[in-house]
DNA sequence: TGTACATCAGTGAACGCGCGTTCACTGATGTAC
DNA sequence: TGTACATCAGTGAACGCGCGTTCACTGATGTAC
């Protein structure tokens, strides 16, 4: 057990291994996709015999239920650097779209086809906020600070849908216009990435960039 | 072989035989994902051994192509039915995310997560550009028949670049603002859509239908 | 209408494979006196 | 500093499994005369 900052050799050891192996299961999944991902295939790799992996991690569920919480961190910290250092959606939107391209299968992991069964940890919803709540200060503090609801406008309507159904923010003060900018950062950069990363602008001749900057001038104004 | 409209019996026992195979693969898909789709399963649960499914499907491969050719068809037939028979984009929209929520592993064997290895069938892009088709001919006729570039508004950068490359509408007399529209439609929905699917929004307390809707009135005005 | 032959759906055994996982064991590394 | 013991990383054999796929074969269905 590691107690203070202390480190043991032997604890340096395991962190580092653990590391590789994670390491190697990511190239794996890039290689051919997380169902593809194989226990055995790493021990392989890495020069060892299959069972020793077995002292590191409980079994395959585990490891991959890690790279899910990894993929998350690694969002979350993206997300609030950015957040940190541009301080509006543009920013955080260029950011997102580095980070989904340095790793596609990375992205997908977090926001690709669900397996059926399968059920995320708990946890990662504690990471999955603090991104919306990043996401929620940034898109506080632009123009609309209108707090009574102009039913004229179009947005009216969902506007106050989401007056009323705020559990996802439930401790932060943003007002309904913020909401609705949040939510549609998140889902339509989505869109044009997913697509992007999965190939189907490919061949139809047009530059996804042009497409997502496009998006991200109608969310910042 | 078949000549003209006959059928033998024997061939339309073939062709029965055939669409079972394919309903019981799509609900395997259902139950498990289209990675656990597994040939000798699907012989057992109709009752054969796993070695007759070759006199139907030269093998898995094969199987799952022929389902994501289906799933392309489907989408296309449901989207040029919603043309002619509302041919406003809000009419697509509605229908497509019915389509969608009919059968969501449906969806993702089209727009979901890549296998990196594997490449879809050509003869899939006909049907996903008859798809497109349909949508530039619902994204014409709408307001906006501007052919000048006003370069004051915020799409006029895009539509300028989409003018250039439009290899993907290379027949169709769909003018920037209608390409703009039509690409629009795509990304958001498939954005909101993709992650509903996913189940990103269970727990988050608001309904995917409202920010549907939302976008579609975006879409239309 | 009846017989001879061809077609073809489906079976059962078998092959080789890689998977996740367990278990008893070896040998090296660290700890206590 | 040296010895006795405990901890723990890694091995190799083994288990059971389900997979895709092949092959030689049986038996039913259709076709030709």
């Amino acid at each position: 057990m590691t107690v203070g900052g202390k480190e043991t050799p032997r604890e340096r050891y395991r962190a580092q291994v653990r590391a590789e192996i994670k390491e190697r299961a990511w190239e794996q999944i890039a290689a051919a996709g997380a169902p593809g991902l194989s226990l055995n295939a790493i021990a392989k790799q890495m020069g060892m015999s299959g069972p020793a992996l077995y002292r590191y991690f409980a079994g395959r569920d585990e490891l991959i239920t890690e790279l899910i919480r990894d993929a998350y961190r690694s969002l979350a910290d993206t997300i609030r650097t950015a957040a940190a250092s541009s301080a509006d959606l543009a920013g955080l939107g260029h950011a997102l779209r580095t980070w989904a391209l340095e790793d596609p299968q990375r992205y997908f992991l977090i926001y690709g086809t669900p397996v059926p069964g399968y059920h995320a940890p708990d946890d990662v919803t504690v990471t999955a906020s603090e991104i919306m709540r990043t996401l929620l200060d940034t898109a506080q503090p632009g123009g609309n600070a209108v707090v009574t609801v102009d039913d004229g406008h179009p947005d009216a309507r969902l506007e106050a849908h989401l007056a009323q159904h705020r559990q996802w923010a439930a401790d932060h003060p943003a007002q309904p216009a913020a909401l609705r900018r949040a939510l549609r950062f998140w889902t339509r950069l989505h869109g044009i990435l997913s697509l992007e990363l999965a190939g189907h602008f490919t061949g139809m001749g047009l530059d996804p960039a042009e497409l997502y900057d496009n998006e991200l001038r109608h969310l910042s104004e």
